[in-house]
DNA sequence: GCGGAATTGTATGCTCTACTAACGATTAGG
DNA sequence: CCTAATCGTTAGTAGAGCATACAATTCCGC
């Protein structure tokens, strides 16, 4: 008892409060990537690419003939979601797939001219979005962010 | 240039490697939430709710008429998707809709007995999860990192 | 070397979340 | 009183994630 109704608009507590779950870890975690999210996909409207499309060209950039599985590795998807990204990639031309020559059950993972291109923009978008969220933090706090949030995926 | 293949075997840079990705804050935090989700749907297996929805459950039982549009604005969502939500809880007979009093274009939730009884096991469950969080962390780290992640959802 | 187990890619189908656009009902403001 | 704004609702679209099943390939124990 003593939660107070709000049948009638005599609000007591205020719009942005949030009761209990205002200690929970993982809530402010679920909103803060939802406003990344949001803030992300306005600054990717023009190139249409999504975090997880960006992610891939990215680390397939950084290790050309990647294969699938280790590209899902590295960015916790499993085999079936890597597929989707990579198909939509392929599909577009940003990416090519090629039978490995060690292991032919792999995949080697390339990007095609359009590709690189299409990173060489996504880098500028991501500097973007980025500045617009270091804006909140000194680079002490920021640095800190980032290593407390790699404790939590590993 | 200076990107080694991995067409062979050869890896010379370790599974975990990102490469230049490491340093993007958005990054890490779309990792981080990736990996709450997961421990959370395994911890709510058994009850068979997801993270809105308990954040639903446990909103209206703070505030009892609250109205859908209210709810989606503190859990950030849209009309739409509170929609969902509520429609989902609904049928699960944990939450019910009421025509405000106060004003006729507002519904007014409540929480049924059932609803009351699902979010008690529920928070038992959220106690569980969030230690497992907080395994990570001292309490003036937790702290801070609440507080920064508050700067970025607002 | 051979045969069973593990790995990788692929296809299919389901779910949750989120968004847009439209519409009707209700309320609020000039 | 009439118009604009608000709220709920429906329908459609899309990304992302997961499970399952299957084929091809490789690996390992014998």
């Amino acid at each position: 008892m003593g939660a107070p109704a709000l049948t009638d608009d005599k609000a007591p507590r205020p719009p942005g409060d949030l009761g209990g779950l205002e200690g929970i870890i993982g809530f402010h975690i679920r909103l803060a990537h939802g406003a990344v999210y949001r803030h992300f996909t306005e600054t990717f409207a023009d190139l249409d690419l999504t975090q997880k499309q960006v992610s891939a060209l990215w680390l397939v950039s950084e290790f050309p003939g990647i294969s699938q599985i280790e590209l899902g590795r590295r960015l916790r998807m499993d085999r079936a979601t890597t597929m989707t990204i990579v198909n939509r990639l392929q599909a577009r031309a940003f990416m090519r797939r090629e039978r490995s020559t060690s292991d032919a059950r792999k995949q080697a993972l390339y990007l095609t001219d359009g590709g690189v291109e299409a990173l060489a923009k996504a880098r500028r978008c991501i500097a973007q979005h980025e500045a617009w969220l270091k804006a909140r933090f000194t680079a002490g706090e920021a640095e800190k962010l980032v290593e407390m949030l790699a404790r939590i995926h590993e």
